[in-house]
DNA sequence: CACTTGACTTATT
DNA sequence: TAATAAGCCAAGT
């Protein structure tokens, strides 16, 4: 039997549990997870994601709170398209009022 | 089995 | 302030 709890399926727990309408980081979630510096793991967890419909990789952005990985959707207008769709204000790739719909599971699932 | 690439972040120059 | 280096781990070639 495989590893139950690998670090994909942590980081798909994680982004699962994203309100509607925030976002978080790809560093955020490696720092809950204890994972410190892989925040290219997790990105490389959502490149595994993408099949997943449990898993809203679209709420996921990078600390700059810019859509960096909105060409792995099915088009490249996929994700923002999708964020605006829950409320989320972007412009040029670049999410507006990122502080205020930044959700961080290490003070939100304290 | 070794090297390269990648949805990142932080520190240093 | 901007550019470069390093660190992280997994998957593909």
């Amino acid at each position: 039997m495989s590893k139950n709890n690998d670090f994909f399926d942590q980081v798909y727990q994680v982004v699962k549990l994203i309100p509607k309408g925030r976002v978080t980081s790809y560093g955020s979630i490696a720092q809950y997870l204890g994972a410190g510096r892989s925040a290219r793991i997790v990105g490389y967890a959502m490149n595994s994601a993408h099949t997943l419909a449990d898993v809203p990789a679209h709420r996921v952005v990078n600390r700059n709170g810019l859509l960096t990985g909105k060409m792995h959707f099915g088009t490249p207008d996929t994700m923002q398209q999708r964020l605006e769709a829950e409320g989320i204000r972007i412009e040029d790739d670049q999410i507006q009022n990122f502080k205020k719909v930044f959700w961080d599971p290490k003070e939100e699932l304290l």
